[in-house]
Formats: structure tokens, C-alpha cells, sequence
DNA sequence: GTCGCTGCAAAGTCTTTGCAGAGAG
DNA sequence: CTCTCTGCAAAGACTTTGCAGCGAC
């Protein structure tokens, strides 16, 4: 039976555990964390969804009606954590860019290109093979996607 | 042995039947044959690159000085070829949209994310993987694309 | 206190659109 | 002839940046 999962648990790490992974990060590079930081990562940490800097600052917005986050510093967190690698970002179509917690166990993407659903999958035997490849090729892989367009099985029956 | 390639032939299709395949498609839909478009396609067929709407452009410009080809244009074009699935494009860091013909056989793409250098690849195994998977989740696949981010075997040896 | 961070608004990019004249069918 | 295309420039969308005051350390 193939071995696809798409109902994994994809937080493999404790909230907790990421924020001091990113006060780590911050100290190390004599960056300050500040309540606007802190409000982002855990914005995206309780987010399933793959959220685009905007949409990313509409719901900080209503979490946090108070503390009036500017875009421009969810623009600049998300560089600051993409370029760590605690963020990855997924572009496609005529979309921007969306970003998702990169602290979850890899994994691929079936894009409904009707109704945008990203649904993840993980599927074994392409982890393994894409090591394969790159191991041949010379190639020292960093990060992979995998995206797969179509239509979601909703949208079929609609 | 595994079954990768990268030195396939990728160029399916001889030019004369693109272009026309092209004028069906414009025919179809009540579009007009122009130059401009014919150029576009042209220059997309010619060249081995991942193009931007930018450099498409300046390619363009090169080689068609006469020709005061507009960048809406392209991007016009480009949109009306994606649209039609007979150009693709890919998307990945900070970079742009670049496009390539789609009248290739499908492959994947290795992305050097020091140099930028796309190399395409196939492998069968996980083509036939993506199928069983769509398959197996009720899936209409229409499209897929795979990137593997890291560093090529050039760079690794500077 | 120092030095990085933030929000704001302005400036950049990249892409799309409105329009009037040009050109394909 | 008609109706779509095109180039141009203006408008739009998205992202980045400069700056002065604020706040973490």
C-alpha cells in the first residue's frame, strides 16, 4: 500500500520550543525581540493555513487590534525568518507569495487551482528518491517543493 | 540503476508544428495572428533558458531592433500562452516569474540557489509516483512542477 | 544610554490597463 | 470594414526603504 500521509501531525515542535529557537536566533545576531516578532511567529505557529503577508497582517490585526503592526514589519519578519529557514515560502499562479512555519515535518503540496486549497501530503518513497537524484547529480540539495495542480476532489463534485 | 536524466531531448515538437498549433489556438477564439506574438513564440522556442517577462524582452529587442515590441505585450502573450498551457512558469525566491515552452517533455527542475542556474531533470520513478498518488486522494492532476533548491556541482567546486 | 526596531509614508518594482491609432481577417 | 492588437503612458498591486521617535537590553 503506498505510504501517503496527509493527515500527519505537522507541528513536530512545541511552541515554546520554537520561540526559544527564535530568541536564539535574535541573540546571535544581536537582534532585539520585540513584542511585534513575538505576535508574527505565533500568528504563523497557530496558522494552518499557508498565509501571504497580507493575510498574515489582517489576522494579527484582529488578534491584536491594539498593537498596530505595520505591514512593513510582517514584510521584514518574514524575510528575517524565511532567510534563517524558519519560515519557506510557496509562490504560484498569479498569487503572491505565501509563507508557512518551516518547523513542521516536510512535506508536498496538491494546489486546487479552482478554489486555491493547498492540501500537504508526504509521500516516503519521493523523500527518498529526490536523495537519489541529487546525490547523482552532484547537487547539494538544500530544499525541495513539490507541487501538484488540479482539482481537488470538493471541486470535482461541485 | 536509477533512471534520471538531464540530457534528454527536451524539444518535442518541431517549430512549424508549434506555430501551428498556435494559429489554432488563435484561430479558435477569434484572436489574431500578429508578429508580435509570433516573435514571442519564436524567441520562446529558441531559447534553452527560463525566461523572464523582462528578459524575454530584451531578447527580443536584440533581435527584432525594428520591431518596437512592447513589454505589455509580452506580458499579454505570455499570460495568453500560460493560459492555453502552452508556455509554463516557475516561480521560486525573490526573483520574478520565469516562463519556459511548454511543448517539452515534463521534467523538474534543479534550482542552484547560489548562481541561479535552472537544470532540468526526469526521472520516471517519481513521475509515475505522482500518480498513484493524485490517484489514491481523488485528485484531477493537471500539472505538477518539482524544485530542488541547493547548490550545483559548479559552485560546490569554487 | 545605545543601537536596533517600528510605523508611517514615500519610493521602488513589477504587472496590468485605458486609449487611440495600426493592422489582421 | 470590423474588431482585435499594439505601444505608450498611466494606474495598480505588491514590496522595500528612509526617517524620526520608541523600546529592548
Amino acid at each position: 500500500m503506498p505510504n501517503i500521509s496527509t493527515n500527519f501531525e505537522n507541528r513536530t515542535i512545541k511552541y515554546e520550543d520554537l520561540l526559544n529557537d527564535f530568541k536564539q536566533l535574535l541573540k546571535e545576531n544581536s537582534l532585539k525581540f520585540t513584542i511585534q516578532r513575538e505576535v508574527i511567529l505565533e500568528t504563523l505557529y497557530n496558522s494552518d493555513e499557508h498565509l501571504t503577508p497580507e493575510s498574515l497582517h489582517h489576522l494579527i490585526q484582529e488578534r491584536q487590534p491594539d498593537l498596530k503592526t505595520g505591514i512593513a514589519t510582517v514584510y521584514r519578519t518574514l524575510a528575517l525568518l524565511e532567510e534563517s529557514n524558519m519560515v519557506t515560502s510557496l509562490s504560484f499562479g498569479a498569487q503572491g507569495k505565501k509563507y508557512e512555519l518551516g518547523a513542521k515535518e516536510h512535506h508536498d503540496h496538491l494546489i486546487c487551482t479552482r478554489c486555491g486549497t493547498i492540501t500537504e501530503f508526504v509521500d516516503e518513497e519521493i523523500e527518498a528518491r529526490q536523495h537519489i537524484i541529487t546525490d547523482e547529480l552532484g547537487f547539494k540539495m538544500s530544499d525541495h517543493s513539490m507541487q501538484i495542480y488540479g482539482i481537488c476532489k470538493n471541486c470535482q463534485n461541485k
